[in-house]
Order: C-alpha cells, then structure tokens, then sequence
DNA sequence: ATAAAACTTGCATATAACTGCACTACTATG
DNA sequence: CATAGTAGTGCAGTTATATGCAAGTTTTAT
C-alpha cells in the first residue's frame, strides 16, 4: 500500500469514528506503529486531523464543542419562548435558577403582569429589567453553586405561599428514575417549590432526559408539564406522554 | 479511551449538569480518581472548567472575574478601597444596594472571608464572584427603583441580626438635618440596618454631601463613619468632623 | 473534636513518541 | 548500464507521557 493509499485510509477512517488509535492503524494496515505515527504527523501538520498521545481525533471533535454550546443556547431560546406562553397576566410564578431559566427570564414579554418568586438572584436581576414584573425574593444563605437561597429559612417562606405554576431548571429527568439532582440544598428547595404550586412545569435541554443523578426530587409522574427544545411529538419524549405528561 | 476524549467528555457534562463530582466520573469513565482529579486541574488551567472540593463547577454559570480594577481610578472605585480596608476576616457585614456599594463589592479583596448580609440583588451579584464570602440574602418584595428588597418581612429578618459593620450607600447627608432619602420604604430598611449594626458606615461621593432630601433617616451623630473621594483633611468635610463623625 | 473524604506528592510502571540508523526500492543522470 | 541520490519503512535505544498506587496532609462534615 502507498503512502498517500495509507493516509487516505487514515483520514476516512478518522472522520468516520471520529478517534483512531495508532495501534489499530498499524495493525490494520499491516505497517509499524512508526509509519502510522509519520502519517499522523503530517496529516496533522497539515491541519487533517488532531494527533493526540496514543492516536488522533477528528477534525470536527473539537469544534463540536463550541457548535454543541451555541446549540444548546438556541434550544434554551426555545424552551424559554414556549415557557413564557404558559405565564397568563396576574399569576404568581415560582422559580428556581439555573440557566435555562434565566433564558427564560430575559424570554418573558414585556408587557406581563405577574408576581415572580425566586431565590435565584441571577433571575431576580432579570426580572427586574421587566416593568411589569412584581418579583418576592426568597432570602437565606445563597449557595455559590446554584446561586439560589437554600436551607431552612427559605423552605419555610416557600411553603407560605401558593402559586399557580412553578417553572423548575433541572439536572436530570428520567422515565423511570424520576426528577434528580446533584445538590441536596437545591433539593430541598425544589421540593418545596413544588409542593407550593398548582403546576409544575420542568424546562430542559433534551440531552438531560434519561440522565440520573444523585439526589432524588420526585417522581416522573408528580410533574405536569415537560418543556424541551424538540418538537412535542418528537418520539425521544413518546415514554413521557405514555405516563400523562403535557409536552410542549 | 484516549485523554482527550476522556476531557471532552468531563467538558460536556459539567456544561450539562452545572456541577460534577471526582468520584462519579471515575465511576463513568473506569480511570482512577487521581487521573479525573488531573484532567479537571488541566481543564481549570485552561479555564474551561472551575475546579472546587470533590468535583468541578460550569464556568457558563459562575460569571468569571472582571479585570477591571487597576484602570478607571474614578470616584467611587476610590471610595470602594477605603470602604474595603474596613472588613477584617470573619466579620458579619451589612449592606443596603446603590452604585456605590456595587462598587465596593467589585473592590473587595479576593482573600477575604467574610460573611455579608444584603437585600440587594446586583451586590448579591457581586459578592457571588468573590470565593470566600459567604451570603445571606434578605428576602422580600423587590423593590424596582432600588434594586434591594423592602417590606416588614426583610426589616423584622435584619433586626435579628447582629452585624459588625453597616455599609450605607446614601442619597443626601447634611450637617444639620442629617440622612435623608427619598424612598420611604428604603428608608425603612436602612434605619433597621443601622440599629443592628455595631458600627455605620456611609459611602457616598462629595456631590451628596450638604443635600438635602424628603424622609430622614437618622441624626448626622448616629453616624460612626464616612467615606468619600476627598481627602479626609479636605474643608468641606470639617463640620462633620467637629461633631464627631470618623472621615477617612 | 473527630472521622471521613478529598487532595497532594512522589514514585513506579506501561505505553507512546522520538531519534538515529540501516535497509530497500525506486529515480535520475552521465 | 551503473551508480549516486532519495524517499519510505522498520528497528533499537532513549525519552516522554499517562496513569495508578501509597503515604501524608488538608478540607469538610458530623
């Protein structure tokens, strides 16, 4: 086999599964380690693919990264637009934090009137940009990871009140599993949220479905509306719609 | 599976779940838990990630440093630095909302631990960036105009306090008719701040001073200490230095 | 205050990569 | 045609990298 065949070979193969590994090639291909290692250098140096210790990635492994990151913001648009039509004029809205959410938040029109509950201060920050919006915050101790208020002083000041809908950012939601999360504190907070709602609404990327967690927050069938980035028939949310959940 | 991967894999997971433990990946990716800890220190190096006790955080969510200290030496930054060099560690520190303390939230040095207690959601903000303070945020009706919470519900929780130091950022002082306000629920606020607080503190800029505003807040005597631009020796100060007050 | 968990450091090992060299096959040229 | 030149390949020895393990320290939680 020639050289140019040899590295033919190589960069179909490294597009096609995205990483090689230089000993597959070499055994494959039937040359030394040496060889496939020259061919990955220059293949390299001519910018065909990433070498890295051990084998070489695909081109487009990397960028995935950035293009996977402006994917999911335009999801969360999504999501937050589809959110927003669930919020009528005079309702009181519980929220947790989390990004999604704050997509939401800047999302929400302009002209809503409603009273927005939260102990997240970023999506406090941006309700208050909406003139229409009467916000409650939720005080305690704030949690540097969540950047919402956790522990017991907020609990009780949540279980004071009671919402017409509840609009939850979350970490993992699972068919069977149900609702979990990774942070004890924001457990206990969500939890509360919950039982202080008529409705609750979960707003998530759809790669978060069927992921598990740590912490379970409740069960699948406690919640009453899903809102993700695809389409309410999408067949990825059919196992949801099965057990009662309202898609959106 | 190549190191690489085994990086991007950590990369989008902490993206996805905001949060991430050592132990858990090690589970997920079968390396040892010394290999996990190396990849999230490299991935902190290069600031893809922020590494913390047991895991790593998002950096999408933790709103990074701003550089801009050194640079734009204006009033307020000056009078932040005044106000910081009196926070000791350990210390409980209350603060109302304004321009001027968003400025000494920025100013703060980065080594301090401290706790602050605050009803303001942009110096929540703030504070939030700072790695060794903790928060308490009061909780209340948000009020649009000043950006902090009012309302019986916040006073009664700041009159349990019992803090070291009072930061006030203020409207109008004068000599003879002392702090006054505009805002009678803001007023409210900082007046029960200043009765639990050991010690008072104003910031504010010269241009305040000697301006007079509708609703009083308190005697110019009850004041324990003020902090503008000027010199602590500059005439226009000289009246509240004769009754007592600390210039720095 | 104490125990558990997480971290650091140094070290050992396995694998991968690099270097220089020898061998081969093909090319070019008088 | 002979032969020097050249590119491609493999091999041996050396160096670098990745990873796990163990001992000791720090941090966190109870």
């Amino acid at each position: 086999m020639l050289k140019k065949e040899r590295q033919a070979f190589i960069l179909h193969n490294v597009n096609l599964h995205n990483r090689i590994l230089v000993g597959d090639l070499s055994e494959e291909i039937s040359v030394s380690e040496d060889t496939i290692r020259r061919d990955l250098q220059e293949l390299s140096e001519d910018g065909k693919l990433i070498k890295v210790h051990g084998g070489a990635l695909s081109k487009s492994f990397h960028n995935s990264f950035n293009a996977s990151s402006i994917y999911a913001m335009d999801s969360k648009k999504m999501i937050a637009k589809k959110a927003s039509s669930l919020i009528k004029d005079g309702m009181f809205v519980l929220t947790s934090g989390g990004t999604t959410i704050i997509e939401m938040a800047k999302a929400l029109p302009e002209n809503l009137q409603a009273t927005f509950i939260t102990g997240s201060v970023p999506a406090a920050f941006e309700y208050l940009k909406h003139p229409n919006i009467e916000i409650i915050l939720i005080g305690d101790k704030l949690s540097k990871s969540s950047q919402i208020t956790v522990g017991g002083e907020a609990i009780s000041k949540i279980k004071q009140i009671r919402a017409d809908i509840c609009f939850l950012g979350i970490n993992a939601l699972h068919v069977k599993h149900g609702l979990t999360d990774n942070d004890w504190e924001v457990v206990q907070v969500k939890k509360a949220m919950m039982e202080s709602s008529e409705k609750t609404v979960l707003l998530t990327i759809s790669e978060k479905i069927n992921t598990i967690q740590r912490i379970r927050i409740c069960d699948t069938k406690a919640i009453d509306v899903l809102i993700t980035e695809l389409n309410a028939d999408d067949e990825q949310l059919d196992s949801f719609k099965k057990i009662g959940l309202k898609i959106i």
